[in-house]
DNA sequence: GATTAATAGTGTATTGCACACACAGTTCAT
DNA sequence: ATGAACTGTGTGTGCAATACACTATTAATC
């Protein structure tokens, strides 16, 4: 069983590695990180819409319901996958010499994490890190950023916004490249080019129109381009104070 | 049928309100407007969860599968649904006078739109905008920071930039509001300080155990703090230039 | 005006999901 | 040795998207 407090709120418990003491019953055949690894297996393998706990409990060679002495819900679940699958915060951070390049290091860290395991994005986030490795990430963070000297609200708020750029941005990228996206067809921008026109999109319809535009892919330039303008705007903070 | 140009991705067509010409068979009951119309009732009353074939139908008197007829497919209604919750782009974007105003009176508005409408964060985005209204929205910030002087490449740089900060912001806000996040019992907290101690996160440690950090809701100060960031960002490249 | 082809909505079926509950077999504490 | 606690199975509920066959209706065509 997983209850150790149920007043915890779902994984919490499980996230800390607290299990309760030797049980009486038959041995589990497998462990909560079995159940983990195989969630991960199979987001990894099709996506966070594989995630279901038939899915899961048919990779371990189970019964679906078999899954839920291992995990309360499927809720909980999720939690367990999104800290494990992040992983512990890379080093790199705290060998930087500068809260610039710690923000940078960071950020590109937190990128390729989501590279790795794309379906992070669709974890739905519940509140504040309080999961041992998401909470790493939020000290490696701070720690890196400490010679900025922003207050400690500045700083989170400095972290808040990068989290949500590279989510962002992530997203956007994934979309792009796995779902054919809409100006990718030819027919569409022939559809959509005198619509526009009519309708009064003129700076639209020449951004579509002029050729340069594509919507297939997001280049790393544009990823720099975002990152470089919110380290500018923090640039413009630090050295205020 | 719904059918025009099966090349075009679903829902461009009708959301461009090209509808086929008259029919042969009986007259429909209702409109796709209807179906859209009562596909944004249910999100709004109950959430995007609450969005589902059935419940629009039943919310339209109609058979689950009689929507089928107004709509090739659930994804398309989503476009439809979208494009008509945005709505037409703020007239007040244009009536600014530079281009960081423009900026933080889009960024705004756009905030406002998602909190009348917060089940918009939940459908997914499939590429650049193709639908007339997400279009507009994308017009009137072009044209609102005409005179900053930046290359239209630049220039949706940053509407993309905001666009994400808005939205991420937005789901945050959400999300703390309605589930109750981690920190807001004091259990958690007790759980949580002493094995954060134990496993080296001190700053982290000390910011939760500070007493001043609230996880139940995002204030107003936050998100000015975020799009200030960007904006001062966004200043230092125009002064650039 | 009669015929015919296209169409709207219904009913039924398939498949897949989370989860509740009762049960059979297993293992440890007493 | 006995019984309580436990693991995994089977069964069932209620919901979803969507396919398909069918009936009733209507407009274009003869």
């Amino acid at each position: 069983m997983t209850e150790n407090d149920p007043k915890l709120p779902p994984g919490l418990a499980l996230a800390w590695g607290v299990t309760p003491g030797p049980r009486r019953g038959p041995k589990p055949a497998h462990t909560v990180d079995d159940v983990v690894r195989a969630g991960i297996e199979v987001a990894d393998a099709d996506g966070f819409g594989a995630v279901s706990m038939p899915r899961i409990a048919r990779h371990l060679g189970l019964t679906p319901n078999a899954l839920y002495r291992y995990v309360r819900s499927r809720d909980e679940l999720l939690v367990l996958l999104a800290d494990t699958a992040w992983g512990p915060p890379p080093d790199s951070v705290a060998k930087t010499g500068n809260w610039r390049e710690a923000m940078t290091v960071w950020t590109h860290a937190f990128l390729d994490r989501l590279g790795v395991h794309p379906w992070l994005l669709d974890v739905p986030v519940r509140g504040a890190p309080s999961t041992p490795n998401l909470l790493g990430w939020a000290e490696v963070f701070l720690d890196g950023v400490a010679d900025s000297g922003l207050s400690a609200a500045d700083a989170l708020g400095a972290a808040m916004l990068l989290d949500n750029y590279a989510r962002g941005t992530a997203a956007l990228d994934r979309d792009l490249r796995q779902q054919a996206p809409p100006l990718a067809q030819p027919e569409v921008l022939e559809f959509l080019l005198p619509r526009m026109a009519e309708r009064g999109l003129p700076v639209m319809a020449s951004v579509y129109g002029g050729g340069g535009y594509d919507d297939a892919e997001l280049p790393d330039a544009d990823v720099e381009f975002g990152l470089n303008r919110i380290l500018d705007g923090i640039q413009a903070l630090v050295d205020r104070t």
